[in-house]
DNA sequence: GATTTTCGAAACTTTCCGGTATCGTAATTT
DNA sequence: AAATTACGATACCGGAAAGTTTCGAAAATC
């Protein structure tokens, strides 16, 4: 964080002869960039806003970034890299209720403002939305979809069920209450959503237990 | 739509003297208003283009509407009034696939790009955010758990279900694949959906059929 | 020490847009 | 006919913010 990252690599060899890049100060500006999507909305996260917090120059940011939202962009990535890891357990129910619980812990705290604000700027910016997704969505998509794989050929997920609508299934209702904000998220709703996606995962497989090979969907009876 | 909406109720007593409002030109404005959320983007729905489209002065705008959010937010509320009715046919797992494929068709058209477009703007303002909760995601839900109400009474969503959690699993599907785009929102989706959700709806109930009055909710042994 | 490149600070330009004011005209009441 | 109010068109005002430029100082190479 302070002025450690200076000569790195053999990246030596290709400088210049001028004086280098101020290594902390891109630190700065793109903490103080993640920090204005925290506390306020993207309204409020322009250019002058990142260089006053980051203590820097506009003139700095504008020399390595070709504009304000590729500083999101790239502060977003350093930030969300390694968070909300699925867990792998070998324990389905468990895995999931961690990873819920664990989502909303993190859309309650300051991250919860910072997808708002990207999905909100995506709107406007495909270079943003295309931003949030391969940044956050895809990857998180990814491994829960890896975990999951295993636990359906383990046989703890039914076969017919396809999961990457499960994983909207799963994760869905969360962004939902974040962008529709009609409810709190609570990790009471993580609970919920872990009793009923499992029930939804593992329906089918407790039903052809009871007899037929043949996978029937059927229902209680609607009348009663 | 033409000028047919001239004096209407007994307003003609509590009519002023001079030229009296043009009610053709205000549905003129609230309709460019939702057609330009509907082609472009929140960015590019400016006051001018709302009065270009609609043929009428920016001053005419202003004098009825205090500001630009209100023409939209009361645009939203003539056009989504009576959209996407619940089904209630008795039929519960009908009564879902109809609804989620009939959602899939709405955001798929034009009112989807209405949709991120309040969601978007209300983050930054709160009035618009309080507008679409109010006039759109809190009417659907209300009637939504109105007829789920009735199939949990009548015994087909075991009684334990949050069902406002339920309703969540219901649509915060398609939210996120609305404003996350990394999968289309296809009928497809809406078959998973419903296959799943009914499965968590209907899972205990088949449980406590076979036994214990505790609604225990066991799970098929984890380790296969 | 000369050169080169970056830095922070701040002024600056440019563009855009929300909202207001003006003006001549149209519709309605009295 | 007079008074009143709304209309469309258009010019205007003020603020906000993206991006550029200028400037003197700092940090590196040669």
């Amino acid at each position: 964080m302070s002025t450690l990252t200076k000569e790195l690599l053999d990246e030596s060899s290709m400088r210049g002869r001028g004086r280098p890049r101020d290594e902390d100060a891109r630190a700065r500006i793109l903490q103080a960039a993640i920090q204005i999507l925290e506390s306020t909305c993207f309204i409020n996260a322009t250019a002058d806003a990142i260089a006053e917090r980051a203590g820097a120059s506009k003139a700095t940011i504008y020399r390595w970034w070709p504009n304000k939202e590729a500083v999101f962009i790239e502060a977003l990535r350093e930030t969300t890299a390694q968070e909300l890891p699925f867990p792998d357990t070998g324990d389905l129910r468990e895995d999931i209720r961690q990873q819920l619980h664990n989502f909303v812990k993190l859309l309650t705290g300051r991250r919860g403002r910072t997808f708002k604000a990207f999905i909100a700027a995506g709107q406007s910016d495909p270079e943003v939305a295309e931003a949030f997704r391969n940044l956050w969505i895809k990857p998180r998509r990814a491994q829960t979809r890896a975990v999951l794989e295993r636990h359906q050929q383990a046989g703890r997920i039914a076969p017919e069920i396809d999961l990457e609508c499960f994983i909207d299934l799963l994760y869905g209702p969360f962004y939902l209450r974040l962008v529709g904000g009609h409810r709190p998220l609570t990790p009471a709703l993580a609970d919920a959503i872990t009793d009923m996606a499992l029930a939804a995962a593992t329906h089918s497989l407790s039903e052809s237990v009871d007899g037929s090979g043949e996978t029937i969907r059927s229902v209680p009876d609607p009348a009663l």
